[in-house]
DNA sequence: CTTTCTGCAAAGTGTTTGCAAAAAC
DNA sequence: GTTTTTGCAAACACTTTGCAGAAAG
């Protein structure tokens, strides 16, 4: 499963000096799971269905660590609350958001970075990185406008 | 100056039976002339400047109705705190920020809106709308690369 | 055994809400 | 005169931090 991702924790931890634990693993898993991007909170819960003793303080703690290992990034947030997204090995994509069910969609368009290395360049920027969140309705959502809420 | 944006304003409302007062007039003058993309503090700050008896509370309720009046837009929060932009008749753009000096450039790329399209048609989704932010570095802090910090 | 980790509760941010006085209509 | 608005302070939501006991190395 994620044995990689584990061991990629395990290797910044240990390099730091820093221990593996059961209740980091079980906070990673949980994190490997989820579709999406994910709160804290919903991490909270996620976590807690594997040990219902896990703290939300250990999973702040441990969600920043992943950020800080690589493993989570912060995805961009619509109202005050972060959302974290998998970053290992995932090479850049961007999203495409249901703004009705909250399906998201990881895609990579050559056009499009091919279009905005043009904008870059007709602007004299030296690229960095961006984020692009393309938001819509799926297929599913939009087929089943019956019961609209 | 910004006499458009003052009678949208005041048009919305009207509209809701709400009232047209100094102090929103003050912060919408103040968030006019801001820049870039600004935080609630931000704005305080500038509308305490025209008029330093501004409580907080009333620039977060103001900025709020900005929002709904589609004077101000909210802009990706990289950490936990809400930016907002200008929004009344900003055609759909999208923002080259240069990392290093906080310049924000705003365009808007054919290319890059049919090349979305285009993945919204992939996937089957309905475009709802998109945001974008290309992040790198501008042409005068890639030049003066000598004291960078 | 030493160091880090954990859960709890308390403290910190950024934002919203309740209230009486003030302003708009 | 009625209704909305305002500034203050208290409340709120989300996140971080301090601490004593528990676990990892």
């Amino acid at each position: 499963m994620a044995g990689e991702e584990r061991a990629a924790l395990e290797g910044y931890l240990r390099d730091r000096g820093l221990k593996m634990t059961e209740t980091r693993e079980t906070v990673l898993e949980a994190f490997l799971k989820m579709e999406r991007h994910v709160t804290a909170e919903e991490l909270l819960e996620a976590a807690r269905r594997a040990d219902p003793s896990i703290g939300q303080a250990t999973v702040f703690r441990t969600i920043n660590l992943l950020a800080e290992a690589g493993l989570a990034r912060e995805a961009c947030s619509d109202d005050g609350t972060r959302r974290f997204e998998h970053a290992y090995r995932h090479e850049h994509h961007d999203h495409l958001l249901c703004v009705s069910c909250g399906k998201v969609v990881e895609f990579r368009d050559a056009a499009i970075e091919r279009a905005q290395d043009a904008v870059y360049r007709a602007n004299g920027f030296e690229p960095v990185g961006h984020r692009m969140e393309l938001k819509g309705v799926c297929p599913r959502c939009s087929g089943a406008k019956k019961g609209g809420s």
